[in-house]
DNA sequence: ACCTGAACACCGTTCAAGT
DNA sequence: ACCTGAACACCGTTCAAGT
């Protein structure tokens, strides 16, 4: 049963072969052929590849938002933020260069844009203005997206030069001075742990803002 | 003088190329058409498509570290990284794509990363720890990259649908309800005036660091 | 040392033709 | 309605050959 194509098995083969094989490996043909079919064959179902690729990314913030309707509203906008802002990073770490390839696209889908609206609510009711509340979602999505993009990027596998991302072979690689960059570079820990530090500055900086 | 190509000239009219046309139409026979030279010819002087790509990445980072290099130092924390944060967002401005085409990437220049050396100095001379200044300056780069990345996707010159993001559009195609969401958009304002005030929010977060 | 001309394998996309 | 086969224009890259 090579049959039965349709646009959501075609989105979900292409975010696998993303995850498999990389951006650049991401082609028409390649895609096709992993699901049993010529290449033409995926023009019957989806206008062009920038549209597959915009099928991809309202995928993934459709996952973002159902993740985001099982979090407790209740529980206060501190509590609120940080469980979104978990959220975003862990569905843009379930995909190779996901930071990159996912945010900021325009989605092909108004539930995406809509489900803002209880963030807002939960904000404002918090005691945010409406313009301070949107400020804040739009802060922790950048902060969010920033963060995973470098994140992303130090954990790539890579062909060349893996000695550059050793502390010894970085070290050695700066050159003299620089020792504060060599020294902070040694205390580096976790991402998991410096994505919560720096989420709770930011944080603490709307928290300021209900002063 | 068609010749004299260089690997300056080759990376500069790499640039031009980009800002004009965009990355896709970033092509190697573009570029050599546009230096008035064949194809093969560039190939004398940088090894793939790839290398060039970390050679603009380097240059755009270059240019940050020079504007950085003319800050006044003295001016306390806070206005130094706020400087800093407006000179990342304008250099990434200058090009188009230019942060989510130059965030993250590997540099082939180990200067650029030691340039970050002053900057640890001043912040722990301001009684940030060590490895609380290197969270801030990675926290201010993850929100200016995620920050420019949403205003340059924001802002790009779209052939379709281009009703959906002016405001009686926009409400329309969000369709019943999200009342917030469209209030919201309708107090968004300049850029500039958005950026200035998250930044504020983010150096209150790390100011909270310092009691 | 630096560049050209021709070629290779591959890409996104179209389109007539099959079922 | 859904898919194939063949084709088109274009891509990054290589390489012998020119100067």
């Amino acid at each position: 049963m090579a049959k039965g194509i349709t646009r959501e098995r075609i989105v979900a083969a292409a975010l696998d072969l993303l995850n498999d094989k990389g951006m650049d490996a991401l082609t028409v043909r390649a895609l096709a052929s992993r699901l049993g079919v010529g290449a033409p064959a995926l023009y019957w179902h989806v206008r062009n590849k920038q549209e597959l690729l915009d099928e991809m990314s309202t995928f993934v913030m459709r996952r973002v938002i159902q993740a985001l309707s099982e979090i407790d509203p209740g529980a206060g906008w501190r509590d609120a933020m940080a469980a979104y802002a978990r959220v975003l990073r862990s569905e843009y770490l379930k995909h190779r260069d996901g930071a990159r390839i996912f945010s900021g696209t325009r989605f092909s889908d108004p539930s995406v844009v809509t489900a803002k609206d209880p963030w807002l609510e939960s904000l404002t009711g918090a005691g945010f203005s409406l313009a301070e509340a949107d400020d804040a979602i739009d802060l922790i999505t950048a902060f969010v997206v920033g963060f995973v993009i470098e994140e992303q990027e130090r954990n790539r596998p890579r062909d060349d030069d893996p000695e550059r991302y050793s502390l010894e072979g970085r070290d050695e690689w700066l050159g003299e001075g620089a020792d504060l960059v060599k020294a902070a570079g040694h205390l580096r820990d976790d991402g998991d742990q410096r994505f919560e530090r720096q989420l709770g500055v930011v944080l603490d900086g709307l928290a300021a803002r209900l002063r």
